[in-house]
DNA sequence: TTGAAAGCGATACCAG
DNA sequence: CTGGTATCGCTTTCAA
């Protein structure tokens, strides 16, 4: 690097110099720093990672970074690491395993120093290599690999407590819209549901619907095959806030009245859901936190000093607004 | 490399051979992919970078991820890059100068290839190095920089329809509920508004409201303020779709009945504004094909072969919902 | 088609 | 505190 020369110095002090290393005169140091900016001098990023063995780039896989939750998430991983000078990396997978082994490999490869899974599921590519986990974490949904650390919510609980709430408001028929069966958090939540539908002695009511997506489209359509059942459900809990924007706005197509005929609670907490009509009573999840959480968790990780943490449940909040009327009696 | 010596050729050749260089037999090269896949081995990511002088990245800088239009953008360009192998870094600024360059200095440090901005401003940084100019291009918002294309919509276009509209059904006292006045894409709103007003005689009743922010909540407070007015406005044009969900919520906690009394119109075609109370006429802005467009033109411009297209517009739609009512007349 | 050797541009280690 | 040198892991050029 001509910097050097330009300085008088050798290779090796300009890197010092330029690193903040505390072995270099702080004259020296400023000199080298000045000649640098007035020449427009950056290190060269590939080859400092190649000798330093660091990215500086943590990987966040998403399922998709149009679904409403990931962004506010992202954006606490981003705020995390910017505060150590690391950068975020996106890719979303849209459920794709290639996609997720390509994204995998920027792991193994060295691209990226660490991995935040929000899609729950580590990829197929890490079978069998176990030193990886102490790069990865999961945020949201826990994935089943040994060693990887969840931060989320109790998501059993959670749903337990909004569908006790709607018992408690005299509702009895309550469905519960959900989203993948196979995916742990929906798991959790329909397990919550049926342990507060069966606490109530309303087991026989109970009701489960798996949808493949998750998205407003997919609660509107499945609202409108329910709604032409002679017997409506006077509830619904919705697995997230998309759900029930498009489930409510099916009821008020046809002229069934929310709350009044169907109350609905959603999950998330999505900024819409305060401006939506009726105002959605919501399960608020620290999305921000569990991004921001889950990016310390996995910097300790990488650094070694983590003391064996497996999981860190944050706290949710049930948020009441219209959407479920008040009490009926 | 060890792959080397297990498959008893030179290192040369393993480069060659995972690569898919054609000079290589294919017996060979069959032969080490096997030999590389049974042990896992994949070449590091920062030595190929080094030396073939390429991050396979591509940076997109966006003022704020958890933003309603961004993801969908992202989306684009994911799905466009995807096609190529190349990665999608994603930084979000704030506004935040600082960050910005930093950022910028991702691409100066070679860490990514090129620079996707939804941001509408090229960072500080870049000032005085118009060789950089090939490696960027704009979508959503335009930047001030010689040589960096542009992928966007018609706003003054739009807003001059979107305007039309609203006069067309009989509204007249028409307001402007708007984003940061530097921006130039609010700009070009205000601007096709103004022309709208001009040209309907209704230039007296044209008020624009520059807000800092674009958010529900910037929307709602906006409208608390105005609805205390004396002369409320009969319509009100929202340069954002969350700036009209938060709007319409303050009508709608004073009783002020939509359409009936204030029509409104927003910007984006959100999902959720299908799904709104009442249903959001909206301008539909493709952010998908936008983003998709623009990581196509970046890499023909990077790689030399762009024949100076300097601006890409693509078309909006006017999407009529019952947020408008219908003609009074 | 393959091998040998020379870097890519920095950092790290060992002397001094 | 600074200089010299080896080296990070791969690709590329030049010969064979």
């Amino acid at each position: 690097m001509d910097i050097a020369r330009l300085a008088g110095v050798n290779p090796s002090t300009v890197s010092r110099a330029l690193s903040g290393s505390q072995s270099v005169t702080e004259e020296t140091r400023n000199r080298i720093a000045a000649i640098a900016k007035a020449n427009g001098y950056v290190a060269n990023h590939n080859a400092r990672m190649l000798r330093s063995r660091q990215a500086h780039q943590i990987l966040v896989i998403v399922p998709n970074i149009a679904a409403f939750s990931h962004p506010d998430v992202i954006l606490g991983v981003e705020e995390a690491l910017e505060e150590h000078g690391i950068g975020v990396i996106i890719g979303s997978t849209k459920g794709n395993e290639e996609r997720e082994n390509a994204l995998a490999r920027q792991l193994i490869t060295g691209a990226a120093d660490g991995l935040i899974l929000l899609n729950g599921r580590v990829p197929e590519e890490f079978q069998g290599l176990p030193q990886y986990a102490k790069r990865i974490v999961a945020v949201s949904r826990p994935v089943d690999f040994p060693g990887v650390p969840f931060i989320g919510i109790d998501n059993e609980s959670a749903a337990l407590e909004a569908t006790q709430y709607l018992i408690s408001l005299g509702r009895s028929r309550i469905l519960h819209l959900s989203g993948p069966r196979e995916s742990s958090i929906f798991a959790a939540r329909a397990k919550g549901y049926h342990a507060a539908m069966a606490e109530a002695g309303l087991e026989a009511h109970a009701e489960v619907m798996h949808l493949p997506f998750f998205t407003i489209t997919s609660g509107r359509q499945a609202l409108r095959d329910i709604l032409t059942r002679r017997h409506l459900p006077d509830a619904v809990l919705c697995a997230s806030d998309e759900l029930a924007f498009g489930a409510i706005q099916s009821c008020r197509e046809v002229g069934i009245k929310v709350p009044e005929q169907i109350a609905f609670v959603g999950f998330d907490n999505h900024p819409v859901s305060e401006a939506f009509s009726p105002p959605l009573t919501t399960v608020s999840v620290p999305r921000r936190d569990l991004g921001y959480v889950g990016a310390q968790t996995l910097l300790r990780s990488i650094s070694d000093d983590l003391s064996e943490t497996q999981a860190q449940i944050l706290p949710y909040e049930l948020i009441v607004r219209a959407s479920c009327g008040r009490n009926r009696w």
